[in-house]
DNA sequence: GTTAAAAACGAAAACGTTTTCGATATAAAT
DNA sequence: ATTTATATCGAAAACGTTTTCGTTTTTAAC
C-alpha cells in the first residue's frame, strides 16, 4: 500500500539505508555486487525516491513557475508551450498562474511561488504592473528570474524580448515601400511597452522616409479586450474621418482580422484601396481573406530561449557562481501576404 | 540570506520549536501572549514555514497535475484557465503537461507526476491512448484522478464530459428543422470517442427523422491537426461529389470555418446553398461571415467542475473516507447565428 | 605473518516541520 | 498545606533522503 523506502530495502537486504542510496545512485565506494543486488530489488519493489524528502534535502524542488497575464491567448500559450517542452527534457516541471493583467495577483502569485520554493521564475507582466517590488524581492533573494515579451527594463534579470520597435519599423517601411501614402496606425492600449515602442516605430519610419506624423491617424484602445470588435470598430471610424488612408499598420493580428472583416463588408478592397500589415502571426492570418501580411513573433521559440536561459542560471546558482544577466532579442520577420501589395 | 526557520524564531524568543509552531498555528495550549510574541516576530523577520519541510511531513504537496493533448488549443487553455481559477482559491497550484497526443509521453508524464507526488491528476486523454494500465495505475494507488473531455470509459474515476452525441443530435436536428434535405458531416479522426459519438448523434437524427444515412456524406480527416486547411479541403471535395448537399455538420469550428471560407471563395451561399453548424463555439465563430451556428462547449466551466471534483475526492480521501467517483455532465446549447437559416 | 593501501560499508547528522505525550507551572478547591 | 484540575510548555520521534567521515574488511606487498 505505501510507497517503498530505502529503509525498506535496506532491511530485505540487510544492509544499512547508506548503502542502499549510494548503490543506487552509482557511488564508487559501493561493490558490483551489492549494486545490482540493490538495483534489482529496487526495480522489482518499483521504488521510487520520495520527492519530498528529496527536496528537502537538497533544497530544490526541480520545478519552475512561470506567470503570464493571459494562458487563453494564442502567443502567451505557444510561450507555455516553448517552456515547457524544454523544462521536460531537463526535468524540471512547471507551474502555471495567470495574472489576468492585474497587479495585485501578479504580486500574490510572485509570492505563493516563493512560498512554494519554486527553482525560478518567467514572468510576462501584467499591463497594470508599474511597481515592481514583488519582483526586486525574487531577484534579492537570488532566485533565477526570467522575464520575456512584457518585461520592465529596470529589473535586474534576464529578459528575453523582439525588438518591437524595429519589428514595427519594418511593417511600415514595407507599407512605404509598396506605396502608400498614408499610413494609420491602430495601436492597442497605452501603457504597455510593446504598444509603445511598436508606435515609436511606427513613427520612426514615417518621419525617416520624409512622411509628416499625424496623430489623428493613431487609434487607440480603450476597451478591454474585445480584440476582434475593436478592429471593426476602428475600421468604420477610420472610414469614416480619413477618405485618404491607404494603409495601416495594426498592434495585433486578431484587431487587424476585424479590421478585414469590416472592410470586407464595407466593400473597401484590400490591398488596392487600403494595404494592411498586422503583429503577430497569428496562425488565422494565413487563412482569411485576403490573407495578413504580418510580422511572425515567435512565441514558440520566446519560450524555449526563455526557459534556456533560466536553466543557465539554476546550474550557475547551483555552483555558486554570480549567474550572468543577459538580454536576448529575438529575430522577428516580415511575412508577406495579400493585405499589401 | 538564509530563509528564517522556527528554530530562529524559538532561540531568540528563548521558547522550543513547537511552541512556536503551535503559536503559528493558534494551537490552544499556548497563552495569547506568546503567541502574540511568536506572531510578531514571524512577521518582523518575514517567516515563511518551508514548503519541503511541510511537504514531508504531511506528505501532500498542495499541488496537482493536469495533462492535456495540446495547450495551444482554445478549448483546452480555456479548460486549464478553468482549473487553474479554482485551484488557486483553495491553495492548489498547478502543474502543466501536454501530451501532444501521444500515448507514450502521456504515459510517462503521469510516472512523472506521481515521482513528484502531486496530489492529484487531471487528465484529457491522447487520441492515441487505447490502453489505460498508467491510469488504473494511479486510481490503484488511491490517488484522485478526474478525467475530462476525452475520457476513457473503462477507469474507474470521476469525469467531467459532455453529451457529445446528444450535442450532434441537436445540431443535426436543427439543419433538418431550418429545411435542409440532404446533410453532410465531416467528422475528425476516427479513433476518439468525442468523434465516434458527434458521428452516432448525426447519424441517429438522420434515422429518427426518417432520412437516409448514407456514408458517402461524411468525410473523415486523415491528415493531423490542420483543421482549418482540413475545412477547405473538405468543402471542395464535397462540391465534387455532391451537388444537392444543403447543410453540414462540422465536428470542429475550426474546419467549419475553414469550410466557411472556401465556399465563400467558391460563390456558394451560406446558408441559402449550404447551412452549416460547427461544434465548440470558438470565439472566432461569432466573428466570421456569415457568423457560424454552433454549439458551445464550456471548456471553462468544464475546467472549474473538474477541479472541485478532484477537491472533493482530495478531502476525502484525508479523512480517510473512500471517495465517491462521479461522472458529471455539463449542458450543451445550439447557439444559433447567420450560417443556418 | 605482518603491514600498508584500497575497497566496501555504516552510523549519524542534517534538512524543517508537525504532533504526540509527558512534564511543569499556575490556579482553584478542600 | 495538600490535593485536584487546568493551563502552558517542551522533548522527542517521525517524515525519507543525502552526505560526511569514520570503521571495518579485503587485497596487495613485503
Amino acid at each position: 500500500m505505501k510507497p517503498v523506502t530505502l529503509k525498506q530495502i535496506a532491511e530485505t537486504l540487510g544492509i544499512s539505508i547508506t548503502t542502499v542510496s549510494k548503490a543506487l545512485k552509482d557511488y564508487p565506494d559501493v561493490s558490483k555486487k551489492t549494486k545490482a543486488l540493490v538495483k534489482d530489488l529496487a526495480q522489482t519493489l518499483n521504488y521510487k525516491p520520495n520527492a519530498f524528502a528529496v527536496n528537502l534535502r537538497t533544497s530544490e524542488s526541480k520545478t519552475i513557475g512561470i506567470i503570464v497575464p493571459e494562458i487563453v491567448h494564442h502567443f502567451f500559450s505557444n510561450v507555455i508551450k516553448g517552456i515547457i517542452s524544454q523544462a521536460e527534457k531537463k526535468g524540471y516541471l512547471v507551474i502555471i498562474l495567470q495574472s489576468n493583467e492585474s497587479y495585485e495577483l501578479e504580486k500574490k502569485q510572485i509570492n505563493l511561488l516563493l512560498d512554494k520554493r519554486v527553482d525560478g521564475i518567467l514572468i510576462s507582466l501584467a499591463n497594470g504592473t508599474a511597481d515592481f517590488k514583488h519582483l526586486t524581492e525574487v531577484v534579492s533573494q537570488d532566485k533565477p528570474l526570467v522575464m520575456f515579451d512584457k518585461i520592465a527594463k529596470i529589473v535586474k534579470c534576464s529578459k528575453v524580448v523582439i525588438d518591437d520597435r524595429k519589428a514595427a519599423y519594418s511593417a511600415t517601411q514595407h507599407l512605404i515601400d509598396t506605396g502608400c501614402k498614408r499610413i494609420a496606425h491602430f495601436r492597442g492600449p497605452l501603457l504597455p511597452q510593446n504598444s509603445i515602442d511598436r508606435f515609436l516605430g511606427y513613427k520612426k519610419a514615417l518621419l525617416d522616409n520624409g512622411f509628416p506624423y499625424d496623430p489623428s491617424l493613431v487609434y487607440i484602445c480603450e476597451c478591454g479586450d474585445m480584440s476582434f470588435d475593436e478592429g471593426k470598430l476602428n475600421a468604420s471610424k477610420l472610414l469614416n474621418d480619413h477618405d485618404d488612408v491607404d494603409g495601416i499598420f495594426i498592434n495585433t493580428d486578431m484587431v487587424a482580422i476585424g479590421a478585414i472583416t469590416e472592410f470586407n463588408k464595407r466593400g473597401v478592397r484590400i490591398p488596392e484601396d487600403i494595404a494592411i500589415v498586422g503583429f503577430s502571426n497569428w496562425f488565422m492570418s494565413s487563412a482569411i481573406t485576403p490573407s495578413l501580411t504580418t510580422i511572425n513573433q515567435p512565441g514558440f521559440e520566446m519560450g524555449k530561449k526563455a526557459f534556456k536561459q533560466l536553466y543557465k542560471e539554476l546550474k550557475a546558482i547551483k555552483k555558486n557562481k554570480s549567474k550572468a544577466i543577459k538580454t536576448i532579442t529575438l529575430e522577428t520577420i516580415l511575412v508577406k501576404r495579400d493585405s499589401t501589395k
